[in-house]
DNA sequence: CTAATATGCAACTAAATGGTTGCATATTAA
DNA sequence: TTAATATGCAACCATTTAGTTGCATATTAG
């Protein structure tokens, strides 16, 4: 019973470790993190955004390869440009990991209110 | 009239570059992922974490400075042994980050909208 | 067609990363 | 006091990263 196409909808699907590890080291970039910035505001082409920075296209364009295989923008062909378009799904997806873990936190304080209110301490 | 003590306090002080590469970059292995998780259910001793894992235990304390860097984990000093806590404070953090990411793109939408309502195209 | 533009990619380098082992020190237990 | 435990830290190593330059290819403009 699985969907059809549960690999290409990417219907909400969790990610694995490796995933996970990409999109955070993707974003672990002050430049990295401009790109997706600028690319989610407005598309870009990679000259484009090769503008605005202090380093060769060539940089920009392994920072926009990175980005990509973490899934953080799509790269579209369109004439001899490439465009780059900032991926929101996967950025999403990061902020509801966070939220898993800080779920973890809540559930810990929980635990100790419960403690402290049922059982008082027997020293 | 900046308050006294600024510094010390975080009261949700904006992270810079800096900061947000070393959160971002500490988050991208497992192995510390997992520790963050562990020592926000629960605090733990590093020996303690270095059991679950099929590395040594200079290799644990090696993740454990990195998240302390990036201010992911508290090391607390009791008896011989230093108890490991999470610190959510800068998961929240990290995850405002990305909301401002989603709300960039948010904005896109809005003014595409904005503009096909408005105005039809031309051609 | 020719020139200019946009991209892709390989090879190289310096620095950072993630692991190891070995040893020193501090604290607790017997 | 002595032994065991918990940590800190340095030195080393292999791999990855982030940048560079140079060159090849594809597309568009004149």
């Amino acid at each position: 019973m699985i969907p059809p196409n549960a690999r290409t909808a990417q219907l909400s699907r969790e990610l694995n470790d490796a995933e996970v590890d990409r999109i955070f080291r993707a974003l672990a970039d002050a430049t990295r993190r401009d790109i997706v910035r600028r690319t989610l505001g407005a598309e870009a082409s990679i000259s484009q955004l090769a503008e605005r920075y202090e380093m060769s296209f060539a940089a920009v364009q392994k920072h926009v390869t990175v980005l990509e295989a973490a899934d953080l923008v799509e790269r579209i062909p369109r004439g001899r440009e490439r465009i780059i378009r900032g991926n929101p799904d996967t950025i999403r997806r990061a902020q509801q990991l966070l939220g898993h873990f800080e779920q973890i936190w809540r559930g810990r304080i929980e635990r100790l209110d419960a403690l402290l209110c049922a059982d008082p301490p027997t020293s």
